[in-house]
RNA sequence: GUGGAUGUAGUUCAGUUGGUAGAGCACCGGAUUGUGGUUCCGGUUGUCGCGGGUUCGAGUCCCGUCAUCCACC
């Protein structure tokens, strides 16, 4: 269930309910694709940095251990110890970004894992069998994500496809719902818009996909290729089409920029690898501007990443020693990174919030805008 | 003391019949958008142990010398 609370031009602030407690949004969903955090972070570490709702992967945690696996060991959340909500991604874009050798045929897709090679089936079923195994809060429908860019033709028969996989999805996950000892009867189902950078298909496919009674929307295929502007173009087009009193989810985006710019284009959900992944290689954002903490000047450097972060590594580390556990190689490097970063993402996220809650935000995102594309 | 081997980038080493030096790693910088943590891109680095000689030209040939290592006395 979602509530809207308060607008701002586009923006909106909102409480997200499920089966699992509340998310309030605008949120970034931290991304723990194989049930884990990349860099040694853990579940209960994601609440001590103010994350609240995770996202798995339905694609991965099918191939190891396998959903059968996490249903018998009581669901995801019992799995990995996390109380709170959980979105899971329905596999499409692993199909496209992860295996070579796939064939997509109007039942599903065959493709190749990426552990051993062996010739996997997927559909719209198939998915939402998984995800009902997993027992996550939110599903995603599963869709095909086409890089840009793509021929017209192409992306009209891809998203009309994704459109029929939507009714399927829908079909599959209310079956599924009501059968007997189901992990989490009260999964609930997000659509997905898709059209590649071609504005009639997406706003054609947006406005067949919300005819579809989904308890969400997302809008996916996008910062895969296309430049930036042209993503903000698409949303522009697609929003005024998405239900307003339905949650909106931007799947895949992005730096904090992009997340300024897409709250302020109605955008409630946002989930990225990026603050995690540069993490690990020591590309660190700070309420200054982003830094990369490999560099040699910060060899002798005695200050935290940021002073006025309350994170629990600026409250105890110096970019020094931080530095010296990059350059060493040391696990503790990542995870410590791993925990800034994420921090920076649900903090910017609740101020973003703040500013909504007393009507402030373009204020906010124009301060902001200029302090967090500084290069330190 | 005698015989032999080796001295080239921070490091391990290449360097063809002599044409004023290259590679891996390291180091430095950049990239990364519904995550294959080991990826990709770019850059810096040298009195070629030292001193002479031959030559238009020497890391390469000759002489001397120093250092290190090995074997033998």
């Amino acid at each position: 269930m979602f509530q809207l609370l308060k607008t701002e031009h586009h923006a909106r602030r909102g409480v997200l309910t499920c089966a699992h407690g509340t998310a309030q949004t605008p949120a970034f969903m931290n991304v723990g694709t194989q049930a884990a955090i990349k860099g040694g972070v853990s579940s209960h570490d994601l609440k001590e940095i103010g994350c609240q709702i995770e996202l798995s992967n339905t694609y991965h945690l099918h191939l190891r251990p396998g959903d059968e696996v996490i249903r018998e060991l009581g669901g995801l959340h019992k799995f990995m110890d996390w109380d709170a909500p959980i979105l899971t991604d329905s596999g499409g874009f692993q199909v496209f970004s992860l295996s070579g050798l796939r064939k997509i045929k109007e039942e599903g897709v065959t493709f190749a894992s990426h552990l051993d090679g062996r010739r996997i089936f997927m559909g719209p079923e198939e998915s939402m069998q998984i995800q009902s195994n997993l027992g996550s809060d939110i599903a995603m429908a599963f869709d095909e994500c086409v890089e840009n860019p793509s021929p017209y033709a192409y992306v009209k028969d891809s998203c009309e496809r994704t459109l029929r996989w939507l009714e399927r999805c829908k079909v599959e996950h209310e079956r599924l719902n009501a059968l007997p000892g189901v992990v989490n009867p009260q999964q609930m189902l997000f659509g997905i818009n898709q059209g590649g950078v071609f504005p009639d298909l997406r706003v054609w496919h947006m406005k067949e996909t919300a005819k579809i009674d989904c308890e969400g929307y997302a809008i996916g295929g996008l910062a895969v290729g296309e430049e930036t502007q042209v993503m903000y173009d698409i949303i522009d087009l697609v929003e005024p089409n998405m239900p307003i009193e339905k949650p909106r989810y931007l799947m895949g985006v992005g730096t904090p920029l992009n997340l300024l710019e897409c709250v302020d284009r109605g955008v409630d959900l946002f989930d990225c690898v990026m603050p995690a992944r540069n993490a690990r290689h020591g590309k660190i954002y700070t309420w200054n501007g982003v830094m990369n903490l490999k560099n040699e000047k910060y060899k002798t450097d005695p200050r935290p990443i940021d002073a006025n972060c309350n994170c629990p590594v600026c409250r105890s580390f110096s970019r020094g020693y931080l530095r010296h556990l990059f350059a060493s190689g040391e696990m503790l490097a990542m995870r410590l990174a791993v925990l800034h970063n994420l921090y920076f993402y649900n903090e910017l996220m609740s101020r973003i919030r703040a500013a909504l809650d007393v009507g402030e935000f373009s204020q906010f995102k124009a301060e902001y805008t200029q302090k967090l594309a500084i290069k330190l």
